[in-house]
DNA sequence: TTTTCCTTTTTGGTATACAATAATATCGTC
DNA sequence: GACGATATTATTGTATACCAAAAAGGAAAA
């Protein structure tokens, strides 16, 4: 055991700064549409909500806008609205960024790599066959996260990341999950096993499909609400 | 002419936030070397250097955080420096992501996309003709904004551009910039006329070269730094 | 019903204050 | 001179107050 690895040091991490949680609890709040798309989000309110100054707020803000989860319309922040458009954009880049992670967790994942990825699958798996919104968030995000370690290019996590949460802006991505989680996770299972097998085409290629098939779901589901907003004018 | 065109209206375009202006002027100054990697970003100096309170300077560091081109070392904001596994990563999305631009430019960019593309380009070879390096950052970036355009991938489009301004951090391009210069303008002339074909796949291959050969000049100067470092010490 | 005007609310930016943290300077001891 | 401890200064994080500008809402008049 080398004693200044920094897994074994005492050194207490640092703390995150107020702004950061602030910043989390938002993006969690978005994520589970207690703000949903196009919803005003006042500086003040959430003062009395988080309990924090308006400083905190405003630079909490200015991180999600960052992200794209909120936009200024009019002056006000306003949790983003996708339209069709961009979602398709989303998942453009979403194939390029997350099939780039595929092939180098198949080229370079460790077997403790490997090992995360299969238990994630497996709390997956089982979250699937209890459906429920919240933990399958979390369930998704542990998968999310073991692919990308094991794939080593931060960088694209952290785009991955928050093209993922702007996914989650979606309502329809959510509908989606919840119809079509079992082939979902069927499709899942198959990525997992290429990427054990360390097939780095089949990796890619499933994973290709996988995204493409949430697409496809999604879109569907945006269809039809358009065509339900449609007959309501 | 039909009057309700964006293009046609007498609409005057909302002005920029102080804020957005301020991390404009500092993405600017980062990227010209005015703050070099490592450097402090003092919060004071800067209201000093820009005239602007203290208010503005952080909502525009929050963006340039966000951005990763500053970074918190030891509580203070700092130009972020790039380590060579950063490089790589980096350099591993730009070529996913302007892989993707550069399929979807080829798939469906208009014949005014290529002659803006075609009119940057011949713009990128009279700076090279007669190097220095402010006018090729600005004639680059109407290069890329003109392939972003017609590639029609927002998402990605802003993604690559906060790639583009994280590798301006590296001292190295800029170098490996001047001493390739010729040869870089050639594979892009190369590109380009793979582009103004519709040869996607061409085009695609193209893109990724040009990208790797960058990516291999830029490592090589680091490497030689590295030498230089390893000798001072 | 539509338009105009007035009031209220909200955001953008500035300034000040104080606590906590980090950096630098000073002093004493060896 | 080197080192460690302490004091001082500088910087960042957060809160609060203030005011101007812009946006939103409501009431009155046409």
């Amino acid at each position: 055991m080398n004693p200044t690895t920094p897994e074994d040091s005492l050194r207490v991490a640092s703390q995150p700064k107020l702004r950061t949680l602030v910043a989390d609890r938002l993006r969690e709040a978005i994520a589970r549409n207690r703000f949903p798309p196009g919803a005003r989000l006042k500086e003040r309110e959430l003062c009395e909500l988080l309990g924090v100054s308006r400083t905190s707020i405003r630079e909490a803000l200015r991180e999600l806008e960052g992200e794209g989860l909120v936009s200024t319309q009019a002056g006000h922040p306003t949790v983003t609205v996708l339209s069709t458009k961009q979602v398709n954009e989303i998942y453009q880049v979403r194939v390029a960024l997350e099939g780039l992670a595929a092939r180098l967790f198949a080229r370079q994942a460790t077997d403790a790599h490997l090992a995360e990825l299969e238990h994630a699958t497996r709390a997956l798996e089982a979250v699937v066959a209890n459906f429920a919104v919240g933990p399958f968030l979390s369930a998704k995000t542990r998968f999310y996260d073991a692919l990308f370690e094991g794939a080593g290019n931060a960088v694209a996590a952290s785009m991955l990341r928050a093209i993922h949460t702007k996914v989650s802006l979606l309502r329809a991505t959510s509908l989606a999950s919840a119809t079509r989680s079992e082939q979902s996770i069927k499709e899942i299972r198959a990525f997992v096993a290429a990427l054990a097998a360390r097939d780095e085409e089949a990796a890619y290629r499933l994973c290709v499909e996988h995204i493409e098939n949430a697409s496809s779901a999604a879109m569907a589901v945006l269809a039809q609400a358009d065509e339900k907003q449609a007959h309501r004018a």
